[in-house]
DNA sequence: TTGCTTGTTGGTCGCACACTCAATAGCATC
DNA sequence: GATGCTATTGAGTGTGCGACCAACAAGCAA
């Protein structure tokens, strides 16, 4: 009786294994980083042999940007709902900041930093860079039109505003593999969320009001 | 006759070919990436054999940070000079940002950009990156500091200012592998001297003018 | 139950990497 | 010109990587 490894064999769609196998590598870029998606890695993180991954996905490049698109993509819909239906726009934006700037952002800051020095040497990588780029601003920009619309933000060009804040957002995201995000003074750690009431004209203290849920 | 790698060895002192070394690795970190300083890179560069940078650098962590301190330190010398001659604080900031914002400036995006996400997986290069960020920041607040002291700028927190200031620039630089810095709208690549311009209660254009020799 | 499609395996190849160490040869010194 | 120190070489070790492919077997269809 072969107690180590049975070696079952374990048969499933194409679309199931590529979805399992993107779910997996997803997670490793999250936790671990966009370098350590390697065919061994995965494949030993789905009880499958590495030739498997190479059969779905015969350049590993390809994998890595489908990992990181899923991830990303899937927090900026966490983050930015498409369809937003109840709150206001200023709700939603301070729901945004509330989850942006917390540490739980932490890994995602750290995929973002990762993904865009990688797409230097990875041409599918920075592809769906440029891609999600475009999709997070859209996003965001999106809402500060509603927001305009509804008489709440006021602002000149939304999309100009909406660049800014999340140029802030990344160049706080830059540090979040140096220091500690908690140490430095709370005026640096608000800059994002002082950024977008200045810019949308906002009262200070509007986008951190407790009633977030 | 050997035309061929005539294999003459060239004796140097330990100091000089230490030096050698690191100015080598320093190059290849800001035109090629910190991961392509490997042994055998550096070595074919300055025509000797691996094994001597492996004996100069027992562990490759170590040149790597050190490379990376030496590109990064250099620019910030010229950038922001330790002890600032002649002209005032606000001539000083115009040439910083007039270098900073320009397209040469791309290779010191990159190599930050690298650093930061590369620092994630080796201690020895993370402990630079503190160094480096604490001597960027700290040079540009003693700046700041001065040009409040000579009544040129206002605020109310140096360091936060200076803080501010670096972070729009590293969020700027972030985006410096994705898309061409030229082709964003002008109101997003003038971000960090808008910024600064605030932050330090100038008029605007107050750090633009033609006169920055 | 049989047959067949095809998802999956196991093994292998070549490459690039960091690191080690005894042997070699510049070159300063005498 | 001989000598000794030591900077430098050459050769080798082990690891991990992506990619490739013939053979195998799971499970659906007949």
């Amino acid at each position: 009786m072969p107690s180590s490894v049975p070696n079952k064999r374990i048969r499933k769609s194409p679309a199931a294994r590529r979805a399992e196998i993107v779910a997996a590598a997803s997670a490793v870029a999250l936790s671990e980083g966009l370098e350590c998606i390697t065919l061994r890695r995965i494949a030993e993180e789905l009880a499958v042999r590495p030739g498997l991954i190479s059969h779905y996905f015969p350049a590993v490049e390809d994998l890595v940007a489908e990992a990181y698109g899923d991830a990303v993509g899937a927090e900026l819909d966490a983050l930015l709902p498409a369809d937003r239906a109840g709150a206001s726009p200023t709700r939603h934006l301070a729901r945004f900041f509330a989850r942006a700037t917390g540490p739980a952002f932490d890994d995602i800051s750290r995929l973002w930093l990762n993904a865009r020095h990688l797409s230097r040497y990875r041409p599918a990588l920075r592809e769906r860079v440029a891609v999600q780029e475009a999709a997070w601003r859209d996003r965001l920009e999106s809402l500060i039109r509603d927001g305009v619309e509804q008489g709440e933000f006021r602002t000149d060009d939304p999309m100009v505003a909406a660049i800014q804040i999340l140029v802030v957002l990344d160049g706080l995201g830059m540090l979040v593999n140096s220091a500690d995000t908690e140490d430095d003074p709370p005026a640096v750690r608000r800059l994002p969320i002082t950024t977008a009431e200045r810019e949308l004209g906002l009262a200070e203290g509007a986008l951190t009001a407790a009633d977030t849920d």
